[in-house]
DNA sequence: TAGCCAGCGGACAGTAATGTCCGAGGTCGT
DNA sequence: ACGACCTCGGACATTACTGTCCGCTGGCTA
C-alpha cells in the first residue's frame, strides 16, 4: 500500500493511524506470516514505530485487532442454527487460506490469545455436540480432537507455499474429515 | 553434557570435535528445537564457533549429520519385507517424539534436505503400494497424501509442549490413521 | 490569530544470532 | 629435540528486529 498523503498530526490522525496499522498488519501477516517484523508493519502503514507501539504495545494486541473480525464472523455464523460443524470448519479453512496467521493465533500458546482460542473452541464444542447427535461425526471425537485437527492444519499450512495453499488445504481437510 | 578434558589441538582432535558437535546438536535440536542457535551448539560441545563452522558450513550440514542415523534406521526397517506402512509410520513417530526436529527436517523446504526427504518418501511409496494391495489403506491415498500426513504431524507436534508429546502424537496418529 | 500540547516520526539503544578471522598452541615428521 | 603446520577457540563484524525516547508539528481552543 502506498504511503497516502494525510493529515498526520493532531488527535484526528490517531484513529486513521490505528486503522492503517491494522490494515498493514493484516496484509503483512497474510503474506509474510505471523512473524512479520513490526517495524515492517509501521513502514507499510506509513507510520512511525512510536505510533505503532503506542497503539499496540505488543504483537498480541495487534493480532487481536487484526483478527477480531474473523472471530466475530465465526461467532455470527455459529449463531445460525442451520450451521453445522462442517460449515464452521469450512469457514475457518477459508480464513486460514486468506491468512495462515489466523490459525497461528488460534493455536498460539501465548497467554493473550487464550481468550480468542476459548471463543473459537466454544463455538466448535457446541457444534460438535450437535454433530454427534446427528451422527455426523464419530462417537469418540472430543473437542480436544477438534483442536488437534486445527493444530495439524495450521502447522502444515504454515509451511505450504502460498500458491498451493488452497489446494493443499482442501485435500488436507478431505483427509482429516474422514478422521472425525 | 559436561565439557570433557581432551586433547583439543591437532588433527586427532578433529574427529572428536566433530562427534561432540553432532551429539550436542542432537541434544539441542531435541530440547530447544531445530532452530537452536548454532552458537549454543558450539558452546554445549565445548568447541569454538570456528570449529563448528569449519566442520559444518551451515545448519543443513549439521542436521544431515545428526539425522543420518534416523534415516538409515528407517531404511533398514523398510528393507524387512514384513514391515508394513503402519510399522514405518510408527517408527517415524517414535523418532519424532524423541526429537521433533526430525520431521522438521523431512518437511523442510530447504534444498539441502531434499535428498533426505526423497529417501524417506521412497520408503513410504513402496510400503504404500504394498498396503494398497493388502487393502490396508483406502484406494485413493497417494504418496503425496502421506507427506501431507507427515507435514500435519510435524507442524502440530512442533507446537506441543515436550511433556505432552507422546500422548498427543499417539492421539493424532489414531485420528490420521483413519484418514488413510 | 496565537500559543498550547496531543500525538507523530524516526533515531537509537538493547538484544540476539550468524558467520569470519586470526593469534595461540598442540602434534607430528624429521 | 625442534620447528612447521594445522586446527582450535573465541572475539568480532554484521545483520536484523524490538521497544523507547524525545524534539517537532500543526490542529484546536480561546
Amino acid at each position: 500500500m502506498a504511503h497516502v498523503r494525510k493529515a498526520n498530526r493532531g488527535p484526528s490522525a490517531a484513529a486513521a493511524n490505528r486503522a492503517a496499522l491494522v490494515t498493514a498488519a493484516r496484509e503483512l501477516f497474510a503474506t509474510t506470516g505471523f512473524d512479520a517484523p513490526l517495524s515492517a508493519v509501521a513502514r507499510r502503514a506509513g507510520v512511525g514505530q512510536g505510533s505503532l507501539y503506542r497503539h499496540f504495545p505488543d504483537r498480541a494486541s495487534l493480532a487481536l485487532a487484526v483478527f477480531e473480525g474473523n472471530v466475530a464472523e465465526l461467532e455470527s455464523l455459529a449463531a445460525e442454527p442451520a450451521t453445522t460443524l462442517d460449515d464452521l470448519f469450512a469457514r475457518i479453512i477459508e480464513q486460514t487460506v486468506a491468512s495462515v496467521a489466523f490459525l497461528d493465533m488460534v493455536t498460539s500458546a501465548d497467554e493473550r490469545m487464550a481468550a480468542v482460542r476459548h471463543r473459537v473452541t466454544g463455538l466448535l464444542a457446541a457444534k460438535l455436540d450437535q454433530a454427534r447427535r446427528d451422527g455426523a461425526v464419530r462417537a469418540d471425537v472430543t473437542t480436544g480432537d477438534l483442536l488437534l485437527v486445527i493444530g495439524m492444519l495450521a502447522g502444515m499450512l504454515k509451511r505450504t507455499p502460498a500458491t498451493d495453499l488452497a489446494a493443499v488445504a482442501a485435500r488436507a481437510w478431505t483427509l482429516l474429515r474422514r478422521a472425525i
